[in-house]
DNA sequence: CGGATGACGGGTC
DNA sequence: AGACCCGCCATCC
């Protein structure tokens, strides 16, 4: 983990949530040794479909269960399809049940400590 | 080089 | 609960 790039680590954690489960930016740059922010991984996040493996972006929401990032998945509600399509249940435009699905970057982490 | 911007978050009221 | 402000920093003009 330590010799990877900075953004070879927000991929490798996003890459790591299992299906049917969602993280938060901030998780995920709590998670990583950086002085970047939630904001920074959501910029990551966003040029990610550019990069030649999936990376499940939509597993990502904000600290509230927000499907912020709705807008860059091409149609307008692909990303709430892909969720749904796990069994994550969305409502107006928010994670139902959020705080019992997400899952902490930080345990996966740890596993490598 | 510097100001504006953004898939955010924590704090305050 | 919800609106608001402010710090955050990589990226883009």
């Amino acid at each position: 983990m330590k010799n990877l790039d900075k953004i070879d680590q927000i991929y490798a954690l996003v890459l790591a949530i299992p299906e049917g489960r969602v993280t938060s930016y901030g998780a995920i740059a709590g998670a990583i040794n950086t002085k970047m922010g939630a904001r920074q991984v959501g910029l990551i996040l966003s040029k990610s479909h550019n990069e030649p493996v999936k990376i499940p972006a939509h597993r990502v929401v904000n600290r509230n269960g927000v499907l912020t990032g709705k807008f860059h998945f091409g149609e307008i509600d692909e990303m709430q399809k892909r969720l749904e399509a796990e069994g994550i249940v969305v409502e107006n435009d928010t994670v139902k049940d959020f705080k019992n699905l997400f899952w902490d970057p930080i345990e996966y982490v740890n596993l490598f400590c």
